[in-house]
RNA sequence: GGCCCGUUCGUCUAGUGGUUAGGACGCCAGGUUUUCAUCCUGGUAACAGGGGUUCGAUUCCCCUACGGGCUACCA
């Protein structure tokens, strides 16, 4: 059985790349009828934000990324579970007590750069003998824990799922820290232990992990456990191709949705940069996504964030939903912008505007028109091609036709009805059909006269007609 | 510096030892149209370079270049 996890830091909210990992590993686990772990690793105390969690949690709910564990798994609560295999480890050999200084180990590290050496941990600690340890301790020293890089193997070889073979050598590899003096695991030790202890069968991150794979494999050969399978995402990069970060925009996922990004959108999105199922689909829905991803499709390239497509997916995932669940993605957006408007009128202007929109801002900011008073300059009243007169004659006839009429029906049958003033009294359509889109949007762009006349209704329309009238005859 | 990973239109990508190298976004042009958007049609544009292997390489191998990642008691 496939069992995959996510296992963010609570150090803020998460971001585009992070969240692209948690759902390859969702879909992953979906597809396979397999499991998705949620756990916390929570084990830097000096990064960690205390509301940490509840964006990670808020995040992966939007997107409807729904993990199978029911309790909440934290690393900070595991500490005796750690202490008890680096204890393994320790007495078997595998791994020593170090009792260097910060201030040691940066000044060795800056010789070591100075003279033009490869910095790293210069093992000075395993030579130490018990008397050196007892005395250390006594003096109430605090020792970290390293991992001893063993003779051999001398490279460390795996198969990587996205990579295919990858080898690193070990020689190059210093004896990293697995207990930290705060008696926190560090992330290497850590995620080990507790993916053999949960059954993860497959690791899928992010490919910043590969140089430090070495040591996850090593680690699982110490502890004589079998290693789950890796799989490493390429990296999500910005315009300028360097990895994310808060200078190249980087940016909480959660913010997507504030500006108006579907969650869909997002899951379509993510998911197809760095994957295809090898046809030409580029619109997925959720359920096709989980239907169809396949982790041995995962390219290998970094790819960039591009904003365009990520607009180009939104504006087609608006307008591929059925009217009630736009107005439900909108209720969701912005519950106050609903707040004492009319249900009807709403339903009516959003189907005028769905094929307008690129993000549900698009409509709550855009639409205004629709449910409050408008203002405008008279003089866009009057078409490039038109006379202020002619404009005139054109309201005029609308304002006559409307009132004729009992009720309108349709954006067509609004249509019908200006058609038959140009007719009548022998104007053309931009006599006609733009004044009175101004006149009831006051918008230079705006959609169609007949779909916002339908959306008003007639005595609405017959107001701001009116309105256009006086103003047009003012100036 | 060392180690590692990567490289097909501007971007996301498909693809194969022999293809007119395909699609999508964007952009441009045209159509529909009173404006905007939708929709439709067309166009623009790519195999990083050099060596091999081969009858033939974008595809397989090597080198170079370029880009990126990692190099913490962070993850």
């Amino acid at each position: 059985m496939i069992r995959t996890r996510y296992a963010p830091s609570p150090t803020g909210k998460p971001h585009v790349g992070n969240i692209r990992t948690a759902i390859f590993n969702f879909l992953q686990a979906r597809t396979t009828n397999g499991k998705f772990i949620l756990r916390i690793e929570d084990t830097d105390r000096e990064r960690f934000v205390p509301e940490g969690v509840e964006y990670i949690e808020e995040s992966l709910k939007w997107l409807g990324l729904e993990w199978d564990n029911e309790e909440k798994i934290h690393q900070s609560e595991r500490l005796d579970i750690y202490k008890k295999y680096a204890n393994q480890l320790l007495s078997e050999g595998k791994a020593y007590k170090c009792f260097c200084s910060k201030e040691r180990l940066t000044e060795l590290r800056e010789e070591q750069t100075k003279s033009g050496k490869p910095p790293g941990y210069d093992a000075c600690c395993r030579k130490l003998t018990k008397e050196d340890i007892e005395k250390l301790e006594k003096e109430s020293k605090i020792p970290v824990i390293r991992f001893k890089i063993p003779e051999t193997p001398k490279e460390v070889v795996w198969e990587d799922v996205v990579r295919g073979k990858v080898s690193i050598r070990t020689d190059i590899q210093e004896d990293f820290v697995i207990m930290k003096s705060d008696g926190y695991p560090t992330y290497h030790f850590a995620s080990i232990v507790d993916d053999h202890l949960m059954e993860i069968s497959t690791v899928i991150r992010g490919e910043e992990w590969i140089p430090s794979a070495p040591k996850h494999l090593l680690l699982y050969m110490a502890m004589g456990w079998e290693a789950p399978e890796f799989a490493h995402m390429p990296l999500i990069v910005g315009k300028d191709g360097k990895k994310l970060g808060k200078r190249n925009g980087d940016t909480a996922i959660m913010d997507y949705r504030e500006n108006g990004y579907l969650a869909d959108t997002m899951l379509n999105f993510l998911a197809l940069l760095g994957w295809n199922d090898g046809t030409t689909q580029e619109i997925f829905t959720r359920e096709e996504l989980i239907k169809k991803f396949d982790l041995k499709r995962v390219g290998k390239a970094p790819a960039v964030f591009d904003i365009d497509r990520l607009n180009w997916i939104n504006g087609e995932k608006i307008r591929a939903l059925a009217l009630s669940d736009l107005t439900k993605e909108v209720e969701s957006f912005a519950p106050d912008f609903l707040k004492g408007k009319n249900a009807e009128l709403l339903e009516r202007a959003l189907t005028v505007m769905q094929t307008r929109m690129v993000t549900l801002k698009d409509f709550t900011e855009n639409s205004n028109f629709f449910f409050e008073d408008i203002k405008y300059k008279p003089e866009i009243l009057v078409f490039g091609k038109s006379t202020p007169d002619a404009s005139l004659k054109g309201l005029k006839g609308v304002l006559k036709a409307l009132g004729d009429e009992k009720t309108i029906n349709s954006a067509d049958s609004a249509s019908d009805l200006m058609k038959s003033v140009v007719e009548a009294e022998n104007l053309s359509n931009g006599d006609v059909f733009w004044p009175v889109r101004v006149a009831l949007s006051g918008q230079e762009k705006s959609p169609s006269p007949n779909e916002i006349m339908w959306a008003l209704g007639k005595d609405k329309s017959i107001d701001r007609i009116k309105d256009a009238i006086n103003n047009l005859e003012k100036s």
